[in-house]
RNA sequence: GUGGGUAUAGCUUAGUUGGUUAAAGCGCCAGUUUGUGGCACUGGAGACCGUCGGUUCGAAUCCGACUAUCCACCCCA
């Protein structure tokens, strides 16, 4: 296929037919998020790049080959984000918003971009649901922000997830636990896996997280973070597992985890499932109370987290959970001669103006046709105008699903037409409830509102 | 960046040991007389068989390279 005809790759289209699922997982995470009261922030794809190496760290895999970084005709070196975190911070500095009262929390729903082989629920260009609170210190934060993450997996009926969390320390306590670290894996450095060898020297903590066999099992012995943690850091994860445990979300305190970005300090977790091949991680997070810091800000204590959309809905698939339908055609107008497609328009226009969702023949295809058309798009109604209707000035409705159909007046059609729909999915609604008291209602709702 | 699998209509796939105009189902368009969809039937459009090169009288089929895609490593959401 021809280059131009071929999106670019670990890019992917969303087609009309999906494009509501998409539509339905973020105004989902967005509305949770505000309960929570996570406000909406909206940042630029690009930065400066320094924000990036800065923040992430440019020892890290990110940094060194996966961003896609270029100059631009002005001669500044600007990055793709990667990541959701940095363009979030940069802007709470930015604005000041640390003179605003604390905490100050916000949310977003970016595309990030990473130069990485893709595979499945890896792409190049990916879609990341975040939140971000500055300011908090209290293991009551960490909670809260795990708690947000617990509730989208909730509210979408996914199971088979699990939460780990960890706690990597402050860098105080963290440098003597990587010299111990690093001490025993030299004791045992002719056992491991090539990889494993160069993080050694690099970051002796990603060993802990290698999945070969022979490094795991040695990882397996190896010292273990939570006991070389500082005093307030060891009270710090105490607290957040209080406090998880009295919101009544379960976890399992994995000490093997550890974060590729830099900024990570002390809580980190992860929301993990085996329903996803080799991408585990469906929503990451952490606190970062050193970055505002390092990115030129006074000390303020905050953390986050991200959570990959496209993995989210690969996801639900794989679970079998299904999401509402997209809203369908209220009322297809099917009409016969130019007199009476000129009165379907603008009896189009006036059921748009109610509310209510309206379309007509705009091909000039016969009736029959037309009749085929309304049911593939799952038109609620039809109804078919013709010289002798327009003429009686009465039309005849259809109820697609049922056959019935009922005479409404042109005169006032659009406000009779509502009247008998929202009379049909009230009784709707009134069966599915009466049928099935588990069903979700909103599901319902967002397949006919 | 490393390894493995795959590549035939919009989609899912047939295509024998190389042999004329590459097949089917779904989908799309139209028709089965007069103004009403779903079912059925009929017809139609739609494929440079991923690309380039090689072997051969002859290649969708065999060989090579490239590209794309999928999976795993790595990394991460």
């Amino acid at each position: 296929m021809a280059l131009i005809t071929k999106a670019i790759k670990g890019t992917q289209d969303v087609l009309p037919a999906d494009s509501h699922k998409n539509q339905f997982i973020e105004s989902t995470v967005l509305e949770i998020a505000s309960e929570f009261g996570f406000k909406e922030i909206r940042t630029p794809v690009f930065e400066h790049t320094e924000l990036f190496t800065r923040s992430v760290g440019d020892t890290t895999d990110v940094v060194q080959k996966e961003m896609y970084t270029f100059d631009d005709k002005g001669g500044r070196s600007i990055t793709l984000r990667p990541e959701g975190t940095a363009g979030a911070a940069r802007a709470f500095l930015e604005h000041g918003l640390q003179n605003e009262p604390m905490p100050q929390k916000v949310s977003y729903l970016t595309s990030c971009y990473r130069y990485e082989k893709p595979q499945a629920g890896r792409l190049r260009e990916f879609h990341q649901f975040g939140i971000e609170c500055y300011g908090a210190e209290s293991p009551a934060a960490d909670a809260e922000v795990i708690s947000v993450g617990n509730e989208v997996f909730g509210f979408l009926g996914i199971d088979r997830i699990r939460l780990e969390i960890n706690s990597i320390g402050c860098p105080t306590c963290r440098k003597e636990y990587q010299t111990a670290l690093k001490a025993y894996f030299e004791s045992r450095k002719d056992e491991l896996c090539p990889t494993c060898l160069e993080r050694l020297d690099r970051n002796p903590m990603r060993i802990l997280d290698c999945k070969s066999p022979i490094c795991h099992e040695i990882a397996a012995g190896a010292p273990i973070i939570l006991d070389y943690l500082c005093d307030d850091c060891r009270e710090h994860f105490e607290e957040v597992k209080k406090y998880l445990e009295e919101m009544n979300i379960s976890y399992e305190v994995n000490p093997h985890i550890v974060r590729g970005l830099d900024y990570y300090t002390r809580t980190v977790f992860e929301f993990v499932t085996d329903s996803l091949g080799a991408q585990a991680a469906v929503c990451a997070g952490g606190r970062y109370d050193g970055l505002i810091e390092e990115i030129g800000g006074s000390h303020v204590p905050a953390l986050g987290f991200g959570m990959g959309i496209e993995r989210l809905l690969l996801l639900l698939e794989a679970q079998g959970i299904e999401l509402p339908e997209a809203k369908k055609c209220d009322i297809y107008i099917a009409n016969i001669g130019k007199n009476a497609s000129y009165k379907a328009a603008a009896l189009a226009t006036e059921l748009r103006q109610s509310g209510m969702s309206a379309q007509f023949d705009v091909v000039g295809r016969s009736l029959k046709a037309q009749m085929k058309y309304a049911d593939k798009i799952n038109a609620r109604y039809t109804t078919v105008l013709g010289d002798d209707d327009i003429a009686s000035g009465i039309a005849k409705v259809k109820n697609m699903e049922t056959g019935e159909t009922t005479e409404i007046n042109l005169e006032d059609f659009a406000d009779s037409f509502m009247d008998l729909s929202l009379q049909s999915a009230a009784s709707e609604l009134q069966n599915l409830v009466s049928d099935d008291k588990s069903v979700d209602i909103s599901k319902f709702l967002g397949g006919i509102m």
